[in-house]
DNA sequence: ATCGTTGCAAAATATTTGCAGTTGA
DNA sequence: TCAACTGCAAATATTTTGCAACGAT
């Protein structure tokens, strides 16, 4: 279903809204009681497949193999960096950017064309840090 | 467990030994199957349970952002760049260096302290770009 | 001897899919 | 129309865990 004509429907309307108003980058599961909130009779199969919609047409990023075995999806789609904190496992969007990276997109490395980069920086977030947690 | 003295186990070393191995950085299925080829009775639970360790100890890493929904896992920790073709799905590891990046290890990024980072570009690999695939 | 580790099997999670009915273009 | 889409429920796939036996130190 790949090449297919798309069509709008409110579910995936909604979709697409509530992951761009949630900063979290949510699960699966997540969005999907946040949906849940409008469409109350959606099921969590049309979330997992209008994800991967969303994903084909460069509206949605999936990031898996972030800290935990579920993926988590994020609405902002220009390239910006990720920092998820090794102590609470939270993920926050950075506002700093990389030039070198952004000249990558649409030029080859060692032969592979580059369409795109997702960066995700490790560390301990200010939060925690200032908590003293260790 | 983390705290604790670890030992140094053949189902481990060999789990370590085999992600080494292989350069195609493969989900934990992949590797419990080369695995077993040197140890029949090793189970998947207990290589699931050493890559965690490895984790810990920074001796492997899970790649995040990978498309497909098993993680995926690298012996090679040096900080270097991924590359994911969006056609075959294949991960290579790039040898470009991006010292822009290096530098952000051990220094605070927006109030967050950074201690490792990922990057992974995606696009489409020589091999599928130059076999006309689309 | 101690306690981290293992194999096994079951449980818990996460994701995908078949199908008959619905709906957007 | 009619093919894309949906809800539902079942199937699969992936990861984690309890437990008694095992083995490294």
């Amino acid at each position: 279903m790949a090449g297919c004509q798309r069509r709008n429907t409110r579910q995936r309307q909604v979709v697409l809204e509530q992951l761009r108003a949630c900063y979290c980058h949510p699960t699966a599961g997540e969005l999907y009681q946040r949906v849940r909130e409008y469409l109350p009779r959606i099921s969590l199969g049309t979330v997992y497949r209008n994800l991967d919609i969303l994903q084909e047409n460069g509206q949605a990023i999936r990031l898996a193999g972030v800290m935990g075995s579920e993926a988590r999806f994020d609405g902002r789609c220009e390239p910006h960096l990720h920092f998820q904190c090794g102590q609470c496992g939270q993920i926050l969007d950075l506002q700093t950017e990389y030039p070198a990276l952004d000249e990558l997109v649409g030029t080859t490395v060692e032969g592979h064309t580059v369409t795109s980069y997702q960066v995700l920086l490790h560390g301990d977030c200010r939060t925690c840090a200032l908590s003293g947690r260790e």
